[in-house]
DNA sequence: TCCGGCATTTGATTTTGATCAAGTGAAAGC
DNA sequence: GCTTTCACTTGATCAAAATCAAATGCCGGA
């Protein structure tokens, strides 16, 4: 399917597109040389701090990202102030909600990471002569459709312990998919944000994690640098037998 | 969008998809009078008992469908039998996961209910050639993601009362879009699929009812049968104010 | 080095919803 | 007409997670 972009020289091109992973997993990859230039001209990356906002729930949608590099989290906050972490995005995944108006979730940079914008108008223009390219912004839907009912089934049916051992095997499978040893990894998230992941209280996420660490079914230092001597067993832990 | 079908001599159109919903707001508006000639060729309707499983979990997939009459629930089960409804789908929507070999979840009718079957690469074909096939299916997919955000809130966040009123105030948004009046519906879920969607008990749903009731958010005549006399005060029961 | 501010952990208590256990009521079969 | 069955409701008790309340530990700055 991406064979035909192969034997493009790669001089053409842009040369911030050379070395960019979003071309391989991501959704740049289905684009010709001249389209990567066009939607280059439009397009900058940034730098954002932990906590930065790339969207706000309820505001309009003028651009839509690639994520180079960290993790972004994805929030729906109620009326009250409860909120729920929908979904975390990671590198090279692509950022947006296309065919819409307004953002109906918040997008908030959970690490230090790093985007790739570009304007909302460009990339729709892009999709609408590019077969290919709607086809790959229609399998990311899917992935991340699949990965929401995977975790509805998570916070509507399983307990506490299950909930955290699921969310390390989530980050263990997720963090860093070049790694062959995916058994140790830093946490993206702080503890208020597992717990809104999960639909838990951040108390009862740390219990959790101190029951799992008296259990050796992880190890932890710093807070946030977690070892699993074995896999299967936090899999185990999960419910995902 | 879909002023190029309407030039279309009825005529050239299969009769069966002539008065078909699915031309529509469903997939097959998509589709070229010859296309869905093609399409009709291989499909066939069938009618589904409550219960009926149009795919398991596991299965290979092979064929496609749109819902013509009636709710289909679509589950996921863990090893130990626990179960979660991930997603419910009224008429005309289509049904099924592209892109993939071995279905993720389980869907059965949840009413009775009509389906339009054809087979996976039929429609597969027929998708490569039509990218705006593949936008329709696009959107639906974003539709259902949206949709299944929107729940992973009420999972993880609401409380008991709150999820109890979220489902009814769903239901009764969903189930007759036509419909002006929305206020008084039937069920198409039994008490305990209603838990199996809010991840609760069936004892703490039918609490959730009886309370409901005596506070006069609703009125509920032979078990399935609801009325919502403010559905604004529901709305606010149900934490979306 | 000490202090202040966070994030995290730990402990005590309460609350919510689950579990266990009977009822009730309506439709289906004998 | 009576029983059986099944879905649903109601009640009593229990357990898991929330809440309330202190510690603890860590990092950065004075």
């Amino acid at each position: 399917m991406e064979v035909r972009r192969q034997d493009i020289h790669n001089s053409d091109i842009p040369l911030v597109c050379r070395a960019c992973e979003a071309r391989h997993g991501g959704v740049c990859g289905a684009l010709t040389a001249e389209q990567l230039t066009e939607l280059n001209k439009h397009s900058s990356r940034h730098r954002l701090e932990t906590g930065a906002e790339v969207i706000g729930q309820g505001e309009a949608v003028v651009n839509y990202s690639n994520i180079m590099r960290g993790v972004v989290k994805l929030t729906k906050v109620m009326a009250d102030g409860r909120q729920q972490i929908v979904g975390l995005q990671f590198a090279p995944d692509f950022l947006g909600r296309p065919f819409i108006e307004e953002s109906a979730i918040t997008a908030e940079a959970a690490t230090e990471s790093e985007v790739c914008n570009f304007p909302r108008n460009v990339l729709d223009r892009l999709v609408k002569r590019t077969p290919e390219l709607e086809h790959k912004l229609h399998r990311q839907a899917l992935k991340e459709l699949d990965e929401a009912r995977d975790w509805m089934l998570t916070l509507g049916r399983k307990t506490a312990q299950e909930k955290v051992a699921s969310f390390l095997y989530l980050i263990a499978t997720h963090i860093d998919p070049e790694s062959v040893d995916a058994s140790s990894f830093d946490l993206p998230l702080s503890r208020a944000d597992i717990a809104d992941f999960l639909g838990l209280t951040i108390e009862t996420v740390s219990r959790q994690f101190t029951k799992l660490r008296k259990e050796n079914v992880i190890r932890i230092e710093n807070n946030r640098h977690v070892t699993v001597p074995d896999m299967d067993r936090l899999m185990r832990y999960a419910g995902n037998d």
